[in-house]
DNA sequence: GTACGATGCGGACCGCCGGTCCGTTTCATG
DNA sequence: CATGAAACGGACCGGCGGTCCGCATCGTAC
């Protein structure tokens, strides 16, 4: 058994420090502004058993993120239609930006976090590359699209979180205006036809 | 006169200021791996001297971003084509699309060292309105598009510096693949059938 | 219930970095 | 050459991410 039956205090303090995070991200203008001794404080432990928990402030990020975008990635890894994968390439596609873009719209603070962390690229991260490679395997399954590989990272560049940041904050556009203008851009970059809607 | 001359020895260090930072930020891995006390002992001044030349630290990128970026713009804002004013639309998108790209590619520190800024979006520049206007300038002069200001921003999107270091770096994609990568998913987006080539 | 080893805790502590202060040096001008 | 202004430089400061170690708490075995 490689598993070890973590203590219950620690997996209680574990939840606490990420929903403490989660607060002070909501919470304050730039994710630089919260200090790892803010969190900790908030959260009522002490600044030791955050790095104990999640090695330094980029691994909590990334846990934070982690937790609150599992629902979604199920929902792409095996939910049903539009997401999951039995969907046909056309339509999947514009439906998994959509989730992407929603996710960063609900959840504005914590992508900024994890993209403006500084030192490594976004890229790097898992949750990236599964969305990347999803994204990619559908567009194979487009007619007549080549280079999918260049065409998701494009797309997904579409949905980074300080250009929802701008497009929210300082050009003042709403949520359903963003999504349609992604799905419109989407739909032309798989040359179908923008719905008349 | 609200012009005042500078003493000579101010312009010298200025100079020997931009170089150094230069210099370091091309050596070196990540950006934030170089200090100000590096770049002011490499530019052989004292650490006051870079605070009150640029203000602080993203002052100081600001101004070498701007520095090295400055013959593009003057290209894009008054050369001849295809990347100044007179070309027609659905060729100076792409004109000025590659210039961005080929920018970020000869200069990969700078652009990462400025958009890896951290606190302040890259998309308050100065430089990424500009760009972003003038694409959309030439957008809105294209038949059939609609949206074009987030055309424009989705465009830019997938120049961003962190993507291309990623395309360079981790798979290994040479200059002249990113390029062309580029110019068939500017065409696609324009509804331009992409060249046999 | 109790004794005991292991696991986790917390806050004082460290090194480093961006940014400031002020006594000193260098430039420009008549 | 004298003099005021402008610029210099490095010691200094506050704060942050990250570590360390003595102490408290948990789970377990009897």
């Amino acid at each position: 058994m490689t598993e070890r039956k973590p203590r219950a205090d620690a997996a209680r303090n574990r939840e606490a420090v990420l929903a403490a995070a989660d607060a002070l991200f909501a919470r304050c203008e730039s994710p630089a502004a919260v200090t790892m001794a803010d969190i900790a404080a908030a959260a009522g432990v002490g600044k030791a058993t955050l790095f104990r928990g999640f090695g330094d402030r980029t691994g909590l990020i990334h846990a934070l993120y982690e937790a609150r975008l599992a629902p979604v990635r199920r929902a792409a890894e095996e939910g049903p239609p539009p997401l999951g994968p039995s969907t046909p390439p056309s339509e999947r596609v514009p439906a998994l930006l959509d989730a992407v873009l929603c996710f960063k719209l609900d959840h504005r603070h914590l992508a900024l976090a994890l993209e403006g962390t500084g030192g490594d690229s976004p890229y790097a991260a898992g949750h990236y590359t599964l969305w990347h490679g999803t994204l990619r395997d559908a567009l194979d399954r487009v007619p007549g699209l080549a280079d999918s590989d260049f065409t998701a990272h494009a797309l997904l560049a579409a949905t980074r979180a300080d250009l929802v940041e701008h497009l929210v904050g300082h050009e003042g556009r709403t949520r359903e205006e963003i999504r349609a203008s992604l799905a419109a851009f989407t739909a032309r970059v798989l040359h179908v036809p923008a719905p008349p809607h």
